[in-house]
DNA sequence: AAAAGTACGCACCTTTTGGTAACCATGTAG
DNA sequence: CTACATGGTTACCAAAAGGTGCGTACTTTT
């Protein structure tokens, strides 16, 4: 994993440098599962049942494990209802909110561009055997 | 690595299904260097020694292996001059031009919320150790 | 003649990531 | 009384990602 640089009030923030936070930032929200999760979050809090039916293939292990990452960075607060059985709900911070358009953009984009993305590809057709 | 599905063209583009290319390529352009080599490319080509002087600690198998990866999803265009000592050019595509602009938002977005979401964390000052 | 720069490819090895399965505590449904 | 749902945690292991070092081939510089 990344390790923060010593002096972070020293740095311009600039993601080209290695220990710049800017660059372990990028590294957390560009995680596999990041994205997806602050994607599936936009409009309403979530609970992990939740976003484990929305985001297909994620792993109990790895949700947990990446809410954490996100709360830790600021971008996700957790609530815990505290009841039995368990309730507890995922929300977006203002940072969390304010992030999540340029990711929403950036998946929309993907999405769009799909069949552009994949057309003519030759090294693409030969990887579809195994799934 | 992520695997297409066997059918492209019946999806509707979806990056929350598992096997839908949307997903593949959200992997593939948040990979941990993706981003960092589009934004660089980001006014002008740039030849393999400038990217590596650009994008602190990157290792030249990386930058190679990231460009391959791009330039397969129609997203940079590799021009080798065939001269000798060798001059390759490594430019973005209309595509990648236009994916630029979200990602840079992205990464500009992080720079200048940097000191926010690293704030007040105790976990993140645990981890300043090693570098 | 030797060294350095250019842009890689390949083999080897370590680190990181991520999946699986088992477990926990509790309450409700059947 | 048993099964299931809730929202996790932990240990173990396999796979993927990524770093290091070496080799290539040719030219220019020293």
């Amino acid at each position: 994993m990344y390790e923060l640089p010593q002096d972070i009030t020293q740095e311009k923030p600039d993601v080209f440098r290695k220990k710049c936070p800017a660059r372990y930032l990028l590294s957390r929200v560009s995680g596999k599962w990041s994205m997806l999760i602050v994607d599936a979050l936009h409009n309403k809090n979530l609970r992990n049942g939740e976003l484990m039916r929305i985001i297909e293939g994620i792993s109990q292990k790895m949700l947990t494990q990446t809410l954490r990452e996100l709360e830790e960075i600021q971008l996700v607060k957790r609530h815990d209802m505290q009841t039995v059985p368990p309730h507890v709900e995922y929300e977006l911070t203002e940072l969390g909110k304010s992030l999540r358009e340029k990711i929403c953009a950036m998946d929309r984009w993907i999405e769009e561009n799909m069949l552009e993305l994949i057309a003519n590809n030759p090294s693409i057709q030969l990887k579809r055997n195994k799934t």
